[in-house]
RNA sequence: GCGAGAGUGGCGGAAUGGCAGACGCGCCAGACUUAGGAUCUGGUGGGUAACUCCGUGGGGGUUCAACUCCCCCCUCUCGCACCA
């Protein structure tokens, strides 16, 4: 019989859709497994990145329903998104329709790779029974104040007229038209992520199931620096300016202040005095900076003198005040104090305007090409603390100063509120009305969802296409029943993804975003899978909403993700597969050609997932190979006449190669699927077939039970396969004579009796170099092995009489004699 | 600049102190064949006629024994980057 996956895989993928396999079973009393794979963007097709990580999301669940878990996989659509309409505005197509036929066709796909989803659980989040949630959600932060509005800074580019995305910024130019984008200052909602920050640091360390690249990605995202806030008074006025330092050991190095071009008091330090003119103009010019070139490293460092002067507050000097290009207004308190001995940036502006530099920490001299910044030393010329090792000097002047109540200690964070306004048609309308009488009012919750109206022209102009509709724009006033209008805003596509994993746990609730019981059935999620690209903004939003959530007395867990694995890319040609460069495969063609095991299998075995996958197309055609090998021998010897009882198989023939080989087998590959080693786990069943092949070639009458011992052992070959290559397994389970699912057959253990070999070859060693080689019983004792070594003539022939220092015995295995 | 990861045959990769190169691809030879880009069998790191010698980015070290542990250096990939 052939091997013919086109119609094999039909036939099963029919099968397990009409009798439900993968159907959650909701009265299970099994321990649960929750394995989810980051959905993808409808974006038409499937690509070979998709493959990759649903592949491996497949083996996963696969093995462990196999290993006796109630599994959980579900897959869904993240389908609000620009591209849907670009598609409107460039084909004439409604988003909502090139949507669903792309998720049509995708799906399609999905269930042609033979996936083991439970598609009861579909989550489509541009549907108005998604993203009603994402309103109730947004008000219920709203209420708390975790929603607020403030003015922030987009891209706007002025000939489209509309907001772009970071990533639709190139090069400084809107991608569409190749206008200089600007940045505009909009009045915008956000979500306080920040007061999550220290939770979303400090608990980072309990995410033992980790890639340790993503916590710390996720670590400097966060930002946490710790140090002092101090006011410097400004002489001759009543206010002050407060800077932040993380050095406050070198407070007494200060010798100017520098303040950045946006500062609101910049006006004010340079009120009548002579040098408002040059203020401005270098003010004027910074600002006309792109803000990649403003915080670009090699952005020359300038600054300009402002006429006042700040007043130390710990030794009384008057301290001149800069403008500085290189001080931001976003980060800490828009103004720093400058020691120039001790940071370089502020060394560069000191050695470039000629002012002076005082050492304040004893290190290594030589302060002329740089200063000096290591934590190491003892404080100098700095007063009363002067003598105090760095660490001490720091808290003492801390301590001093808080005293003093001229500062305190303080934490800043990187992390900024997340905009979520976005100025789009094709997201989740944000539920807040305007009303003149009673100013911001959220949407009521028994009004949910606000659905996005459907007479809208599609433009590409004229800013927030939800503003171009006078019948959703204009609405009454839910508490003065006075006019009232809409915001026009959509939300950013990242808060439809950051809590879609709790919607599979109950998809058709009406009452809730999700059930509480089912939360407490299946949360956390055990096993997440995804590309690494989503290290910091999704897994940070979803860790950030899973705090909120659990605040809300919805959940009781506060991180959603138990394990991540995150996937490499699918290279080819030395490059990411990518429309543009023009190397991709479609995986369709390789699914007619070769069948969706074969595509999986290779996915597997090409390389480890967390690396990147070098594509090969020889490499598929080895890994159908492999498949027609297996079912080529199973179709031969694997006939019905030959059927033994599941279960009975393995205790025949226990003890001979083909046993211990099956045994050694069942140990490798659990143990490879366990620790993610797909690729060993693959080459195990390669060297078993190869073993199992050979054996039938050359057939030893003298093993009892032959038969049904070959039997036993290509049931679990393919019981051992059937995760990697679902199909074949269930059309070979079947040809084994077993009823079907193999799908729900109890994953094999084995005997660790006998999972080694009976002999085993011996290496013997003379000063770790190897002269000789013998068989032994496993078992032989050290003592006998060594005697086995002196009798070996090359061993003999290179001691040669001489001494011997010491012996080496490694059970089993080797021996090293030292002359 | 800082941080993380990687560097092993012609290629993807395996081995976490104990026989370097499992498994696969490719290649070579043979078998079957009208035919082979199908299938099967055997071989395949390099040098050498051979004994053997060399070989895991480079250099040093620890050890009876190092791809593996330690120190220095080089290259590549990713992340962050005037963060006060």
């Amino acid at each position: 019989m052939e091997y013919r996956p086109q119609e094999m895989e039909t036939r099963w993928q029919e099968y397990w859709k009409a009798n439900q396999i993968f159907r959650v079973n909701p009265d299970s009393s099994q321990p649960k497994y929750y394995c989810l794979e980051m959905f993808p963007y409808p974006s038409g097709k499937i690509h070979m990145g998709h493959v990759r990580v649903y592949s491996i999301g497949d083996l996963i669940a696969r093995f462990k329903t196999m290993c006796g878990f109630d599994l959980l996989h579900p897959m869904g659509w993240d389908a609000f998104g620009l591209p849907a309409e670009n598609a409107a505005i460039e084909k004439n197509l409604h988003p909502s329709l090139w949507t669903t036929q792309n998720i049509a066709s995708m799906r399609g796909q999905l269930e042609k790779l033979g996936l083991s989803y439970d598609w009861d659980r579909e989550v489509t989040t541009c549907l108005p029974d998604y993203y009603r949630w994402n309103q109730w959600l947004f008000i219920k932060m709203f209420e708390r104040g975790l929603a607020y509005q403030k003015e922030g800074s987009v891209n706007w580019c002025p000939s489209c007229e509309t907001v772009l995305a970071n990533e639709q910024v190139v090069e400084g130019e809107c991608w569409r038209c190749a206008r200089l984008v600007i940045q505009k200052r909009l009045t915008q909602w956000f979500l306080k992520i920040t007061a999550y920050a220290e939770e979303l640091l400090s608990s980072l360390t309990t995410l033992t199931g980790w890639p340790e690249r993503v916590l710390l990605m996720q670590k400097n995202w966060i930002g946490k620096s710790s140090g002092l806030e101090l006011r410097f008074p400004i002489v001759g006025r009543a206010e002050s300016l407060t800077i932040f330092t993380t050095r406050p050991d070198t407070l007494f190095g200060v010798t100017f202040l520098c303040i950045a071009p946006e500062h609101p008091m910049v006006p004010l330090l340079i009120e009548g005095t002579s040098e408002r003119e040059a203020v401005l103009s270098f003010i004027k010019k910074a600002q006309g900076q792109d803000k990649t070139v403003r915080t670009s490293l090699t952005l020359e460092k300038e600054g300009i003198f402002t006429g006042a002067y700040g007043h130390h507050p710990l030794t009384d000097e008057k301290i001149p005040i800069f403008v500085g290009n290189f001080v931001l207004m976003e980060y800490g308190t828009g103004v720093i104090m400058a020691v120039p001995a001790h940071d370089q940036r502020d060394f560069e502006f000191a050695t470039k305007y000629n002012l002076p530099i005082r050492i304040v920490i004893a290190g290594p001299t030589g302060v002329p090409t740089g200063a000096y910044v290591d934590e190491v030393g003892v404080l100098v010329d700095s007063g009363r603390f002067t003598g105090l090792a760095v660490q001490e000097g720091q808290k003492a002047i801390c301590k001093f100063v808080e005293k003093k109540g001229v500062g305190q200690e303080k934490i800043y964070y990187r992390l900024r509120d997340w905009g979520i306004s976005r100025q789009r048609y094709w997201g989740t309308p944000i539920p807040i009305l305007y009303c003149k009488q009673c100013g911001i009012v959220p949407v009521p919750l028994s009004d949910l969802p606000v659905l996005l109206p459907e007479d809208i022209p599609f433009t590409g102009k004229g800013g927030s296409p939800l503003s171009q509709s006078p019948l959703f724009a204009n609405v009454v006033c839910p508490k003065c029943h006075l006019a009232a209008s809409r915001e026009t805003d959509t939300m950013d596509t990242f808060f439809d993804s950051s809590w879609y994993f709790l919607r599979y746990l109950s998809p058709h609730e009406t009452k809730a975003p999700f059930d509480s019981p089912s939360a407490a059935r299946w949360l956390p999620v055990d096993q997440y899978i995804g590309g690494v690209e989503h290290a910091i903004l999704h897994l940070l939003y979803a860790r950030f909403f899973t705090k909120v959530i659990c605040d809300l007395g919805l959940t009781n867990i506060r991180e959603p993700f138990s394990n991540l694995l995150t996937q490499g890319m699918v290279i080819k040609d030395n490059a990411k597969m990518s429309k543009s460069k023009g190397n991709v495969v479609n995986p369709d063609v390789l699914i007619d050609q070769y069948g969706a095991d074969t595509v999986r299998l290779f996915s597997l075995f090409a390389a480890p997932p967390e690396k990147d996958l070098v594509w090969s197309d020889d490499g598929v055609q080895g890994a159908f190979r492999f498949l027609t090998r297996v079912h080529r021998m199973v179709s031969r010897y694997g006939g019905s006449e030959m059927i033994v009882p599941v279960g009975g198989a393995d205790t025949l023939g226990v003890g001979t190669p083909i046993y211990r080989m099956t045994q050694r087998t069942i140990k490798r590959v659990t143990e490879d699927i366990e620790k993610f080693s797909f690729n060993t786990a693959i080459a195990a069943l390669m060297e078993f077939y190869n073993f199992l092949s050979h054996e039938m070639e050359h057939p030893q009458t003298a093993v009892p039970f032959y038969k049904e011992t070959v039997r036993g052992a290509m049931d679990h070959l393919v019981l051992l396969l059937s995760p990697f290559a679902p199909h074949l397994g269930e059309s070979l389970w079947e040809m084994l004579g077993h009823p079907p699912s193999i799908s729900q057959v109890a994953w094999p253990s084995y005997d660790p009796a006998w999972v080694e070999d009976e002999t085993v070859e011996v290496v013997v060693q003379i000063n770790g170099r190897i002269k000789a080689k013998f068989n032994a019983q496993a078992a032989t004792p050290d003592e006998v092995l060594q005697k086995r070594a002196f009798d070996e003539p090359k061993i003999i022939a290179a001691i040669a009489g001489r001494p011997i220092k010491k012996i080496f015995v490694i059970k089993g295995r080797l021996i090293n004699i030292v002359l």
